[in-house]
DNA sequence: ATTCGTGCAAACCATTTGCAAGAGA
DNA sequence: TCTCTTGCAAATGGTTTGCACGAAT
């Protein structure tokens, strides 16, 4: 079958890359996590040398596993849409907090907005800002 | 009457910024600019020392004229929409050229999904990556 | 056995900071 | 004049590189 982890096994094989602990835990972490992380954030929760966080995540965003998303002023890092559905997020101005957001009609209309531009659509990176509940209650 | 360095100027004068050659030269280049810039782009059109413009595209984006958006993989940066209208990008994969986008609909959907999310919307950044249509033949 | 990947130290380089001199208001 | 800004030099710190050892296939 094909669990996330198979997928991810077989693409690394499919690269001539081996899999190793720290691909592995690197994989993990990126994958329980409910939002993006940063290489900040990811270093202490990888147990491997900061050098091979740095390395991986570049190697394995080179081959399509890991996706760079701009959050707030710095890039984060998430699974791509081959392990997780295709989303978006929105950030807290307030508290930072990331929730996902999923629209199939935004992904239809980025697309064709694409088109009429004169573009084949290869994708596209979205991301929204705005004010919670809390954090308006709590002004 | 409202030009946009007139805005500029009042909006530096209500900031206690002073209007100087340094920052009037970086907001003409982004002006004219078709496109965002990177710092290390923008670090030799404009005519200051490139500890100037670090410091000033900082400033400036702190009191809201200048806009840090995502561009491949790293960041650039150009005038917020309070002196360009609101607008996104798309960028070709294979030549890198930037069109604009102008889609009221997407803007519509964006915020009402972000409403749905139990935010009140204050901003996005969307970024749309594609093969243009030179490229499309060039293959 | 043969690569490929890791850890470590060192190098690198983009960005930031401290400070004295210069420029705007 | 008074304060903000600039330029320069130096410090900083995140990221990358070289290399020998260790691990995956």
């Amino acid at each position: 079958m094909g669990s996330a982890f198979t997928i991810f096994k077989r693409h690394l094989h499919s690269n001539n890359m081996r899999m190793t602990h720290q691909r592995d835990h690197l994989f993990h972490v990126l994958l329980k996590s409910s939002h993006p992380l940063s290489i900040e954030q990811l270093i202490p929760l990888v147990d491997s040398h900061f050098v091979s966080v740095y390395r991986n995540v570049q190697e394995l965003r080179k081959v399509g596993v890991i996706k760079q998303v701009p959050l707030g002023l710095k890039y984060s890092y998430e699974l791509s849409d081959m392990f997780k559905p295709h989303h978006h997020h929105i950030s807290c101005d307030g508290c930072s907090a990331v929730s996902g957001i999923d629209d199939e009609e935004i992904e239809r209309l980025i697309d064709s907005a694409a088109v009429r531009a004169g573009y084949r659509p290869t994708g596209h990176s979205l991301e929204m800002r705005g004010i919670c509940r809390n954090c308006r209650v709590t002004d």
